[in-house]
DNA sequence: CGATGTCAAGGAATC
DNA sequence: GATTCCTTGACATCG
């Protein structure tokens, strides 16, 4: 089991970049984000973590409908890309990536697919100039439900199967906290065979089949195709602790009691205790884990050293 | 320097 | 059909 984590780096003093996230005005480009990104792998390689999520906004604008000065930063970068990723090569690391919530593949506006389509299809360009193995995917939501859920599956489905061989090779499908929830997603599993990833806070959030994570995860798990390890996304939820004021019915003394209340949000850290329950209910599955908290990177290593004073070492 | 507005992009609820 | 919230962060601008 390998753990990973999103996007920026925290443990290094202060915060080292991980995209050009520069207005157009100022010309940002691709190659500024690669040199960020080969500055990161040098932290995973002091740290010994072996995944890591790539920014979507690697490649600033490149899909950008107005505006083609920016359509052509793979070319652009040919090189920079096939050195960083034999570097990642070298590293053994696991890359993937996760499109942001404005790639809806399934949305009835014809604009909003076809800008699905050009993200996605920009996502597997991405990992392919980076000569990225299998285990290199792009981790998308279902999308929208557009008041017939039936019909919204049936769109995805159709347009999964559709898109160009070298987006629908990386593109896997995440539980949502909103609309697809994990039978959703093994609805669209078995109709497409899309790989599944398991997000067990997005599963806290969305169960109405009261789903146990074990049952999840023996669902989820094992789409992923043989030879290629499947991961999940983990976070514990945010514990926000508020106290609560009332007015005693009898009395009318004032009452304060400590009420902590769950919400869905990623808490800073991750619970070991929790991690370590789910990681048995989840039995001899193997599969990577996702480390998703607010503190990113510092989360991960504290994960990875509470599992280790448990006796579980990661790779 | 700190506060505030803005960013390419969608969906859903509300009116 | 238009408005607002969702929700995240950081750039950019203004005072």
């Amino acid at each position: 089991m390998r753990l990973g984590f999103p996007a920026k780096v925290l443990g290094r003093g202060g915060v080292l970049k991980d995209y050009d996230s520069r207005r157009w005005q100022s010309g940002p480009h691709l190659r500024v984000s690669l040199g960020y990104l080969n500055t990161i792998f040098d932290y995973l390689t002091e740290e010994r973590i072996r995944m890591y999520r790539i920014s979507s906004n690697v490649a600033p604008y490149i899909t950008h409908p107005d505006k083609p000065q920016f359509h052509n930063q793979i070319e652009e970068c040919a090189e920079e890309l096939a050195h960083l990723g034999e570097r990642a090569r070298r590293l053994d690391l696991r890359l993937s990536m996760h499109p942001n919530h404005y790639t809806v593949l399934n949305s009835p506006v014809e604009r909003v697919y076809a800008g699905a389509v050009r993200d996605l299809v920009f996502h597997g360009r991405f990992m392919d100039a980076l000569g990225l193995g299998p285990e290199a995917v792009a981790v998308v939501h279902g999308g929208g439900v557009f008041g017939d859920k039936r019909a919204a599956t049936e769109r995805f489905v159709e347009r999964y199967e559709r898109l160009p061989e070298q987006a629908r090779r990386r593109l896997v499908l995440e539980n949502d906290e909103k609309s697809y929830n994990v039978p959703d997603v093994c609805e669209i599993h078995r109709r497409c065979g899309i790989p599944l990833v398991l997000d067990t806070l997005h599963h806290r959030a969305n169960n109405p089949e009261r789903l146990s994570n074990r049952e999840a995860a023996r669902a989820v798990i094992p789409t992923w195709p043989k030879g290629v390890r499947p991961k999940i996304h983990y976070s514990s939820a945010r514990r926000e602790d508020r106290s609560i004021t009332r007015r005693d019915r009898d009395t009318g003394e004032r009452v304060t009691s400590e009420a902590a209340a769950l919400r869905f949000q990623h808490a800073d850290l991750v619970d070991a205790d929790e991690f370590t329950a789910f990681f048995a209910d989840a039995g001899p599955l193997v599969f990577d884990v996702m480390v998703e908290a607010k503190r990113k990177d510092l989360a991960m290593l504290q994960l990875r050293a509470d599992l280790r004073a448990r006796g579980i070492v990661t790779e």
